[in-house]
DNA sequence: ATAAAAACTAACCTAAACGTAAGTATCCAA
DNA sequence: TTGGATACTTACGTTTAGGTTAGTTTTTAT
């Protein structure tokens, strides 16, 4: 890794990585993309009913952000009152298995780690 | 996925993968963990000219999450001026694998996501 | 007496993320 | 004509992340 890489890296918005860590490192993404996964498709307040402590705006929001990288597709039905569906495309069902990958080791290790934080706040004092 | 460990998993404090991800998802940490496995072992200034761009603040604040966490040992040399020297400790060693699966995926997929977001905000117009 | 060196810390500020509550659009059924 | 159903949006307010600048500590070298 050298200076040249490091200055661009560093720089968020050409890092190739923190583009995809900002999406699902926000606070609901990772959620919707596990519980689409296990349903495969659902209307919004279907999700809603999922997850129920997500407020309409940011479920609204989260969803805009997944449908704009090409994570979930979005199908409008012409009905009223309206309908529209939520599923995965390929790309996400593609990340899904880093993601599980990540949530395995965050089970393995959570523990360990929380004792870490209890001793490093116990050692700093304050 | 049933509704009590959705609910559980709705609380970010009882969600190990968002107690890792908090972490990682961060601006700064996956630079000092991608740096630290490179050098194996480094002092405080010398990762901030390695990462030129991050201040001092952040690199401190960004050190002491990580040492909480038992992902980076740091060691103190009792002189003047002080030395203090960070690597990474096994368990970080063990999650690595796992980012630069990320960093892979993210590398192979960015191109194609940045054009479905510029794609969406052309037909979403405003 | 002053400065230099390393590794921070403190005080302050801004911008973004997130939350809450209410409102919008459309048609149908009562 | 009112209300219900669905999928949102808007207009706020609060909280958190991150940035900037200056200051602290300790001892040795000048």
């Amino acid at each position: 890794m050298d200076q040249e890489i490091l200055k661009k890296y560093s720089n968020v918005d050409e890092c190739p990585v923190r583009n995809v860590l900002d999406r699902i490192g926000n606070k609901w993404t990772l959620l919707v993309l596990l519980v689409l996964e296990e349903q495969q498709v659902l209307r919004f307040n279907e999700l809603h009913t999922y997850i129920s402590t997500i407020s309409q705006k940011m479920l609204s929001v989260t969803l805009k952000s997944l449908e704009a990288d090409g994570l979930v597709k979005r199908t409008i039905y012409p009905q009223v009152p309206p309908k529209v569906e939520y599923e995965l495309t390929a790309r996400a069902q593609s990340l899904l298995p880093l993601i599980h990958n990540l949530v395995d080791w965050s089970k393995t290790h959570i523990n360990a780690i929380k004792t870490s934080r209890k001793h490093y706040e116990l050692v700093t004092r304050k």
